[in-house]
DNA sequence: CTCTGTGAACATCTTCACAGCT
DNA sequence: AGCTGTGAAGATGTTCACAGAG
């Protein structure tokens, strides 16, 4: 398969997203066009995304809002669940625990990790934090595909490879840090701070 | 000024994250080879990316690490301190607002606000969390030019309305919406369910 | 001789515009 | 007639490669 682009990723994850709804409205079809709003984008952009995966739609008629939405699941891997481990059960990694749109998009949270004393043994939403000191011996079970790192930048890295070395093979990094990962690893980093400070940028240079 | 693109924008916020990094150590100059490191990138895009702004950098020598980072911190509009306030004192919005990360970055939280009588009163980080009900009244007050919304998706444009009239010019959306603003006034979104997903994509199409 | 600054070449992403199904 | 699917054109972003300053 041709590479994509993230931006197409994007897209079609809020199309999905955009979908789902129409699906509990019962409406049955929309046209690219409509789409098109609903993701702040234009129709030929919609109808090019897709035409990457193959001719989803009737001409004159538009896309079956059921059968377009399986599709875009199967495309994006949501079609089986995925097995995620948190790092970090401070505030950050706290509220993803019992963030509820994690769950409904089939990714599932089977396990906790901290160094902290006092947070080992806590529950949250149903899961018990373990001490990371036990990171190795417990992914041999709970066998996570996703990890979500929410740690100090100065330990970030060390985890990464912690992580890759126990089967890891997608990590979402909260950490303010650049992180590097072997080949067949993907690392994905969202920084807060980076966010605001683009708004900055944008405020500081309007004209 | 020539319109930047976001992917600069956000480089810059790295550059300037690693040579406050140096200044602590007291490294004197970099090479535009050693910035590139740091951010993930090329030593090309580090000089296009600074050539936007003017030349800061000695043939031969390489950039003053404290000059080129007092640029920066201009050019990303950190040299004056900003006041945020936070709507929704939620999971994430509560994290949000005890994050350290952004009073480093001179993001100061003047407010937080929530529509639940049973956090209304309470105190994060020094800052009670007042009635949403008051937000005009209190906004009038604090002035602030940033935003950040950490709401259920429903109520989201509904505030993007309300903090617009209010004088707010820059949000930072954590809600799962497509957001709509007027001209002048700036959206971004995070969304972490979105970016799961983007890692799903990446885990189900490797070869 | 080293390392910046920058046009030019290249690659990638988006928009246009229209042929062709339904 | 309506709306998709897609090459071609256009816009935007990145890399190359080298002249020239220190």
């Amino acid at each position: 398969m041709k590479h994509i682009a993230e931006s197409t990723v994007r897209r079609l994850s809020l199309y999905l997203r955009f979908l789902e709804e129409l699906e509990g409205q019962g409406r049955e079809t929309i046209s690219s066009e409509v789409l098109a709003d609903s993701g702040g984008t234009t129709s030929a952009q919609v109808r090019k995304d897709l035409s990457f995966f193959g001719s989803f739609g009737k001409r004159g008629l538009g896309y079956s809002v059921t059968a377009l939405a399986k599709r875009l699941r199967e495309i994006l891997g949501l079609g089986q669940p995925w097995q995620v481990v948190i790092i970090g059960a401070g505030k950050i990694g706290a509220a993803l625990a019992q963030y509820r749109g994690f769950r409904a998009r089939g990714f599932h949270v089977v396990g906790i990790f901290d160094s902290d004393p006092a947070k080992v043994g806590r529950t949250l939403d149903g899961v018990t934090v373990s001490d990371l000191a036990q990171l190795e011996r417990e992914l041999k079970q709970l066998k996570p595909q996703i990890a979500v790192l929410t740690v100090p930048a100065d330990v970030a890295q060390e985890l990464v490879q912690r992580l890759t070395k126990a089967g890891v093979r997608g990590i979402l990094n909260f950490a303010p840090a650049t992180l590097h990962a072997p080949d067949g690893v993907t690392v994905r980093s969202v920084n807060m701070a980076l966010e605001l400070e683009i708004l900055s940028y944008a405020l500081a240079h309007e004209r």
